[in-house]
DNA sequence: TAAAAATACTCCATAGGTATTTTAT
DNA sequence: ATAAAATACCTATGGAGTATTTTTA
């Protein structure tokens, strides 16, 4: 048996007749009663009375007709669903982050992600980034963000957001009288480090980006794992850091953030998955991050462009 | 979409590889390979995710294939249902009957019938033999059990049993020392005649008995409906009675039956339906009734045989 | 490089069309 | 006599087969 007679023999049924349903068939008389036919002839009963006018149903085609019924429309509820699961419009997806990432990063992509694919039921869980990588391994989530630098073969990376480092100090240090500053001015001061995970990160960023300025970053505190901290302590005056331009977002009393002169936009938010992951959800949300994150990325070119005229007026 | 495509989809998603489930499915990889595209196409989404070593099954995928094992689950159910609908062995039927046809013809095809077909629900009423006709018109009743002649254009009928009138005799007459009796001997006896409805039936059946006997009954008691109240007046002495042979199953103390000499088995219970009647259940219905029936016929014929014996020895 | 799926083509089974007959009112 | 379905026969679409290439782990 194929759809076809189904098809065919609702039509015949709600026709009361073989001539009028092949017209609404698009097709002629006799193949459709051959196809009827042919399926009273599988089933072994009747499913017509043929009369010289028209045809009337069975008991059996009454039967018939109402599963018939029932299950067109459950073939075409499933091709429904089938299709909006294939597309990603439903389902579920899991993302880990550091919490970094909900600083300018991830609510704009939530935002659009939720608002075109409401079906989607999404879990959000901040973690450190080491762990971020684990759960990608262990399937507990489907994506993640986290500071680049990162290698790992079973894993895609791409780059969501870039910016430049810039100096947090306490407002009642000297430098903050500056609207900019080197790097070597800061090279004795105490500073407040990142974490080191065993991976490079944000902390190797920072001493890299000291090392290129000709000095060793001398750590009062180190291993703080939330940039609220780090910034708590530098409002404690405990001494200054370097964190991406993003925590400014924070907008932490007793703070200020400087530029650094001549710092490229060397922080990079990456986005993580598994590169054999094909999932439909996923790979939506993949485009929807990447169209904002190209929204953002014009945008910090164009704040960066600022940046220079400003810091040209002022030099 | 054709069923044709969930079936070849089912069997690859079930044996992870198109190879093995077109070996399974008796053809070749490479229209295997066609169908699952043809699917993948129309429903716009991609079923399988293809590797070097095999398939797996998208989200997508997997959801379609628990949706289509359902599908197939109630396809099968129905034409299960429909089957058995289509051969009478679900359904219900609706039956009408004189009340005399529970002596002897019912009972039996009753009980053939639900045993054979105990899917069906039954519906019995006796009503009286005009109302078995009407109600067979409104179409309230399936099929009637009355006492022929019968004609009517729009049924159907079939004499399912034949037997003799016997006389009726209070067991204080006269005639009931005698095995056997003639008609003519009765032609004076008041006589409790049978109601007379808007059609030959009994009373017909009676009256041409005594009339090809040469007298017209004299009736001291017309119009009764049933066998059970005639032989009640015939045990009161009130008068004798022609009735049906099969009466003799109610077996009422003070009334003896006699067999009519020179009589012949005239009195027939017919099987009525409408004529254009298709019906499943119906048409079961009748063959077993028929098939009872022509057992019934038979031993009635041998019985018959016996009787001229004895009436033999008798004479 | 080896196993699996995709592609390119060929063929034939059968769905569908045309002409006609049969059937039932 | 007429309207509808069945039958007979023909056509051609497309499902299935064979040989080969492409892909990916």
């Amino acid at each position: 048996m194929e759809l076809r007679h189904l098809r065919y023999f609702v039509a015949v049924a709600e026709e009361m007749s073989f001539n009028r349903a092949a017209r609404r068939l698009r097709m002629a008389q006799p193949p459709l009663s051959t196809q009827i036919r042919q399926l009273e002839r599988e089933l072994g009963v009747r499913l017509f009375d043929r009369t010289s006018r028209g045809v009337r149903l069975t008991e059996a085609g009454e039967l018939l007709l109402e599963e018939a019924r029932r299950l067109f429309v459950q073939l075409d509820q499933t091709t429904r669903l089938v299709q909006r699961v294939g597309h990603g419009e439903v389902g579920r997806l899991a993302l880990g982050f550091v919490p970094s990432a909900t600083n300018e990063v991830l609510p704009p992509i939530l935002r659009e992600f939720t608002t075109r694919f409401p079906g989607v039921e999404l879990f959000l869980r901040e973690m450190r980034p080491d762990v971020v990588v684990q759960r990608l391994h262990e399937q507990q989530i489907d994506a993640g963000f986290l500071f680049l630098p990162l290698q790992d073969a079973a894993l895609n990376v791409e780059c969501i957001s870039r910016e430049p480092l810039v100096l947090a100090l306490p407002e009642t240090h000297p430098l903050a009288e500056r609207s900019q500053v080197r790097l070597q001015e800061v090279s004795d001061e105490p500073f407040v480090l990142p974490a080191r995970y065993p991976m490079p990160g944000l902390y190797g960023q920072v001493t890299a980006v000291c090392r290129a300025a000709g000095f060793e970053p001398k750590a009062v505190q180190k291993d703080v794992w939330l940039m609220q901290t780090i910034v708590g302590l530098v409002a404690g005056g405990i001494g200054v850091a370097l964190v991406p331009a993003s925590v400014r977002n924070l907008s932490r009393k007793g703070v200020v953030y400087r530029p650094v002169q001549g710092l490229s936009p060397s922080v990079e938010l990456g986005m993580v998955w598994r590169r054999e992951a094909r999932g439909a959800v996923l790979q939506a949300f993949l485009q929807v991050a990447r169209e904002v994150s190209a929204k953002g990325l014009r945008a910090g070119r164009e704040e960066k462009a600022d940046n220079r005229e400003v810091s040209a007026g002022a030099s």
